[in-house]
RNA sequence: GCAGGGAUAGUGAAGUGGUUAAACACGGCAGACUGUAAAUCUGUUGGCAUUCGCCUUCGGGGGUUCGAAUCCCUCUCCCUGCA
């Protein structure tokens, strides 16, 4: 029986990277990785044969959004994740705990504005009138944000959907606090998500019994770790969720790129090191990805590369552009000259700017091409740099033509 | 030729004596976006100065008025009827 496994290949000197290869029952994917954000079971803009293109070699879904479309028993009677998407390699599905924040305490406010400054209300947490989710210890009331109509979410019902869903790789329901939340309203959090992910724990291991009963493949749960930014509370979440089974860790929270060394680091190293550890959400930016490796993350989803791209948001090796810009107009050259994407070789940056001015759908699919391309490639290379010893030659080489001389600070 | 209607910033279009450098939309310029309520959102968009501010605008010209895009005269052009 196919199952879920984790192999490290290769520690880089005397720091938290590795590179390894993930094994599910839908093949292997050699970390670090960039996992494509496929929320509603589709990369927006993309075919499958352009995600592959751009180098991707896993997907990762969001069991919220599938539970209110089409609905987690429509996936399953398609076949599960993969096959309703016609995605053939692995998949993740995150639990919706991420949406208790976002349609949560998040709501209105912009992840942007709890994360930097927590305007207003310092207690954070507080029901406002319009969130659409609320937070108990059993687990969540949401509004849809389609309909308005009640839902709960539990650690068992998030379980029975990723079940349903059926991607190989789940991860716990937890509680995103905002980070600036008051110490003791993240303890209770804290709490309350170590209590979730034994429920979930439990109910995974029930259903994956009933999975091997059916002769089918076993699932794997990732649990999540969380603790804003205090080291005690991270190093507790990390010690905690470590000595459980679970088949490996998210790391949850908001973060800023500047606090990946640390927050990162306390939870890594106190993680148990043969499992898989994936940063939920980080990745729009080469920092995070040179960061998060370094010390210690195997994978990484973020939705910004795909969102940015919509949006004419365009990574260069020389810093990001926008490719609306005038300046593009009459660029024909590609978005990057050395870009082995498939948009760079037939494109040039003049089309894809008039793309983006005709409000032309093409334009989606051109820039979320480069962009994904651009970070996947970017990781995929500073695995090949752990491998071969050149990550710090690779970094300073990479983060330097990025960002110009403010790259030191993520040295 | 006669009668009526109209000409407002890049475009369309409000405004019909003072709070109008002029709503709104589009277009333009730029910015943001990190487990996706996002093909979204924000700023800006007469000129100069860019802190106070100053200057020139509502088809052209001339008036009335303390004050005009708004009232009067006239010219130009456009539209609709009738000849």
């Amino acid at each position: 029986m196919a199952s879920f496994s984790f192999k490290i290949e290769k520690r880089f000197g005397d720091t938290l990277a590795r590179a390894g290869v993930i094994s599910t029952p839908h093949g292997d994917i050699k970390t670090p990785a960039f996992i494509a954000g496929g929320t509603k079971a589709t990369v927006k803009a993309l075919t499958p044969e352009q995600i592959l293109s751009s180098g991707a070699q896993s997907v990762l879904a969001n069991t919220y959004h599938l539970m209110l479309r089409p609905g987690a028993d429509i996936v399953q009677q398609a076949g599960g994740l993969g096959k309703f998407m016609n995605w053939q390699l692995p998949t993740f599905t995150d639990s919706g705990g991420f949406q208790v924040f976002s349609l949560g305490v998040a709501y209105d406010k912009g992840i942007d504005a709890v994360s930097h400054s927590q305007k207003g209300d310092k207690k954070n947490a507080k029901a406002t009138s319009n969130q659409l989710a609320k937070v108990t210890d059993q687990g969540v009331t949401f509004k849809s944000h389609i309909d308005g109509s009640s839902l709960s979410m539990t650690p068992e019902s998030s379980m029975e959907l990723q079940h349903l869903i059926a991607a190989d790789i789940h991860m716990a329901f937890d509680e995103c606090p905002a980070p600036l939340s008051e110490r003791s309203y993240l303890i209770d959090s804290l709490t309350r998500t170590h209590n979730w992910a034994l429920r979930c724990l439990t109910r995974h291991q029930e259903l994956n019994d009933e999975h091997v009963a059916r002769n089918e493949p076993l699932q794997a749960l990732y649990g999540v770790v969380q603790g804003a930014r205090h080291e005690d509370l991270r190093k507790q979440s990390a010690s905690f969720l470590g000595s459980k089974d679970f088949d490996g860790y998210g790391i949850g929270g908001v973060f800023e790129p500047q606090e990946i060394p640390e927050v990162v680091k306390w939870v890594t190293e106190t993680l148990p090191e043969n499992k898989p550890r994936h940063l939920l959400g980080m990745g729009a930016q080469p920092a995070d990805l040179f960061l998060g490796v370094e010390y210690g993350i195997d994978t990484f989803d973020c939705v910004a590369p795909t969102r940015q791209a919509r949006n004419g948001a365009l990574y260069t090796k020389n810093g990001r552009i926008n490719i609306t810009n005038a300046k593009f107009a009459t660029d024909f050259n590609p978005i990057e000259r050395d870009c082995e994407c498939y948009t760079c070789r037939h494109y040039t940056a003049a089309y894809i700017n008039h793309l983006f001015r005709a409000d032309e759908i093409l334009s989606a699919t051109l820039a979320t091409i480069h962009n994904e391309y651009f970070v996947i490639s970017t990781v995929d290379a500073i695995r090949n740099s752990l491998i071969d010893d050149t990550y710090y030659d690779y970094k300073q080489k990479f983060l330097s033509a990025y960002y110009g001389d403010s790259y030191k600070q993520f040295m």
